[in-house]
DNA sequence: AAGCTGGTTCGAAATTGTTAGAAGTAGTCC
DNA sequence: GGACTACTTCTAACAATTTCGAACCAGCTT
């Protein structure tokens, strides 16, 4: 691992703050195992396909999204294993340190 | 609600996209109820005040912490209901368009 | 009120992110 | 092979973020 959990973390929250590329994991993890074809995405934002081939590949080497080829389409899929760890590192030792109340938070 | 749901989720994740910003909120989450003050963040990051308090002003602005002043002390505390609503905001409607397999990844 | 402590705001430079047209690549179908 | 489709990469302009010293402000103490 060349970066630590905290950074790969960071850029995976950095590449999830953007307004676009929210919406398009969002309809990437909608579309469930089979993924989405970068041109129904494209549909459903409507944005250049320039500068959304340019978000993808950051959601993709965020390590959010995976790609595949089939013939000339290129569908998405969500790394919900990904995912899950991002969301779960965010309350990792929640409430461990005043230790007053024993969990009213989590 | 002047800014709509995917923009705020958006701007809370651009916000925990960094990984000064990152390392505190996880500090301040681990804080508990009674949070934890700037002076006590700044010893755990090790960063000039000045860097610290725009981050900390950022992750306030995203609605993540919440600040209190108790003489010229400033304790800053987790949001956990936002916090919880934006992790939970990854996860809607997962699975919901495909509907090929019923719900393997949530 | 002077001085100290704990933090915030200002300002300016360096870096990074965003956007989208134009050009390029790769697969498919006559 | 030539045209078309589906995307990606290049490029360059513009916008936003990041950094931190310096200046500032608000409370406390004497």
């Amino acid at each position: 691992m060349a970066t630590s959990k905290l950074e790969r973390h960071a850029a995976q929250l950095s590449a999830l703050g953007h307004p676009l590329r929210l919406t398009v994991l969002r309809f990437v993890v909608k579309a469930g195992a089979e993924g989405a074809a970068a041109g129904d995405i494209q549909a459903h934002v409507d944005t250049p396909a320039s500068t959304l081939s340019h978000h993808l590949k950051r959601l993709v080497e965020a390590g959010l999204l995976a790609s595949r080829a089939e013939g000339t389409f290129h569908y998405y899929t969500a790394s919900y294993a990904a995912l899950r760890a991002l969301t779960d590192y965010l309350w990792e030792d929640c409430c461990k340190a005043g230790a007053r109340e024993p969990s009213a938070c989590c």
